[in-house]
DNA sequence: ACAGAACTACCTGAATTCAGGTAGCACCGA
DNA sequence: TCGGTGCTACCTGAATTCAGGTAGTTCTGT
């Protein structure tokens, strides 16, 4: 018997992996989690084969929570559920120890599909036919090749450019100078190769460093 | 019998739809479409009480499919279905006719209940007991208030600010003055009431003006 | 304990953006 | 046909951002 763990905030999700399952008798779901406090807490109690893991969640990311996983159970297959919209994540998800990645717009026979191979210790992609997965691999793919790493300041930062505020603003919100401001600006936009806030922003977003 | 019809790209998501009504004998799903164009040829030969409707579907958005079925079929019941990062474009449906809203981490109870609401004409939407929603509501809810309305220029180059370009090329890649193109964006802050560029965008994704 | 990274702060000149105008032309509906 | 709206273009001065530096202090891991 498979024990499988769903790590997801939307019933919706989980009824609909129930009803996929439902006719395979060697599956079952044991547990469904509605988000990171949880599924860990859950965890250290039963170790399931397979976990299955929303992007979003409400607590941590799924990102975070990946690795943690990964870290504490080695031998536990994850497979990542996403939308299309974050398939440009799947790199780093692997990078994370993810086993699989499966769109939310599965069939059935992809499902199983997908299981068996984990467990064979496969990593399992979803089937990246359709014209939509390709164009946004093609376009964000390229970017991906090197995801900067940033500090925590310069996250901090980024985070605030991102809601709008500007240099001033925010070297007054975190007691700094501009110029301070302006030199972890600088130094982000050398990272990410842009010349503008903008074209920062929005590669950050691209990348997925940005939730929003 | 109630006939229901989902518009939604996740099989999954219309998979936990027929686990909840399963039980339910007066309620039917008589269709499951995965876009707008399949959707809008199934509406012409058959119509439903009711139609369960994505924000995101892979070819309109929908919101613009919300308001074609309320021009086409203003008896058929609209319910949205959303994630809860979406919450703040309730308004907007509301406008284009849509009679509930709900979040995809529903119970069955509440689903149940939304259907009967919708079908006794009442407008019915997700409890947002919970304090994600809240907040997201306080912070979005007073910048909702008067959704700028944008000219096809402006949106225009809204779309390739976003983009991470700046001024002097978007005048390039237009053809326009740099000037024409400063005259737009400011008009655009002040449609807004922002005074920064950054600040628009944050604003304008806010509102769900921009897909990115 | 020591090196390297991170954080802080400063400087200058050039480029871009912001704020506040004015103004001509085309189009469309009343 | 006339008014309103949208699109275009221009101007000026102030503010902010960009590019390319230097440099001292604090953290952090080995």
């Amino acid at each position: 018997m498979i024990r499988i763990v769903i790590i997801d905030d939307h019933p919706l999700v989980a009824g609909g992996i129930e009803m996929m399952i439902k006719s395979e008798s060697h599956l079952s779901i044991v547990a469904h989690l509605q988000n990171a406090k949880e599924a860990l807490q859950f965890l250290e109690e039963s170790c399931p084969e397979i976990i299955l893991l929303d992007v979003n969640l409400p607590d941590i990311d799924g990102l975070q929570l990946c690795e943690i996983i990964r870290g504490n159970y080695p031998e536990t297959k994850i497979i990542v559920l996403t939308s299309i919209e974050e398939a440009s994540i799947i790199t780093q998800f692997l990078q994370k120890g993810a086993n699989g990645f499966l769109l939310k717009n599965i069939s059935k026979e992809e499902f199983i599909q997908a299981i068996d191979s984990v467990l064979d210790n496969k990593t399992f992609l979803s089937k990246i036919a359709n014209e939509n997965m390709i164009r946004h691999f093609a376009s964000v793919n390229n970017a991906l090749k090197s995801v900067p790493v940033l500090t925590r300041r310069e996250k901090e930062i980024l985070a605030l450019l991102n809601e709008g505020m500007n240099g001033p603003q925010i070297a007054e919100h975190l007691f700094l100078s501009t110029y301070t401001i302006e030199t972890h600006r600088k130094n982000m936009l050398q990272k990410f190769s842009v010349s503008s806030t903008q074209a920062l922003l929005k590669k950050a977003r691209d990348l997925k460093l940005l939730l929003t």
